[in-house]
DNA sequence: CGGAATCCAAAGCGATACTG
DNA sequence: CAGTATCGCTTTGGATTCCG
């Protein structure tokens, strides 16, 4: 039961794993994202555009098939009239909250 | 001696703390800055120059200025000939380590 | 050596209008 | 309702040159 340590060294990948983490969660936008589905577990496209205030839909749905993409959360068509899109965070996703927490006590730490 | 506990919310600020945070450190070229940093513990600018390969004197200085603005490095000048000048980090710019390295392990998860 | 200044291309994103 | 399409501005940062 070996656990290979994590450890901070540099990486020449064209796309090293935090740089891969921060591009997801750094994109204008995303963390927010993620944190109204963190807070509210399950919110349709509506909801979020108007959660967010100052998003634009054309933002919004990029931001979205990319967290997709990346597996952080999952949309749900509801074949309807009209249409119902639900999207939820991934049990991937959901482990974003410790680092989004992480990232806010530091902020705190920032005058 | 009550601690506050650090808890997913949302925040209106113009700069909520997980914003503050991100902006520091997904800048361009700037979590490669800290962790060369981490790493060697002390560089001149010629050195991170030449070990940040791609990077060019206009976006490293500005991301110095930055960093050094928020209290995560520190610059100190040699009054010589021809001039030195070297970078280190802050005990609140060693504190970023921690979060690195959940972002990579993060980043290790995505496929 | 350690930058600052300039110029420019590319990307990012908001506003808005439109569609299945 | 849940997006997509288009347009144009703003920001970012790379390349390069120059200076104390």
């Amino acid at each position: 039961m070996e656990e290979t340590k994590i450890i901070l060294e540099r990486s020449d990948d064209e796309q090293c794993p935090i740089e891969k983490s921060l591009t997801i969660i750094s994109a204008k936008w995303s963390f927010l994202i993620i944190r109204e589905l963190l807070i509210d577990g399950t919110l349709r496209f509506g909801d979020l555009l108007k959660g967010l205030e100052g998003i634009s839909p054309k933002t919004l749905s990029l931001r979205l098939r990319e967290l997709e993409e990346n597996k952080i959360i999952t949309r749900t068509v509801y074949p309807e009239i009209p249409p119902k899109v639900e999207y939820s965070l991934t049990e991937k996703g959901k482990q974003l909250e410790g680092i989004l927490l992480e990232l806010k006590r530091f902020g705190l730490t920032l005058e």
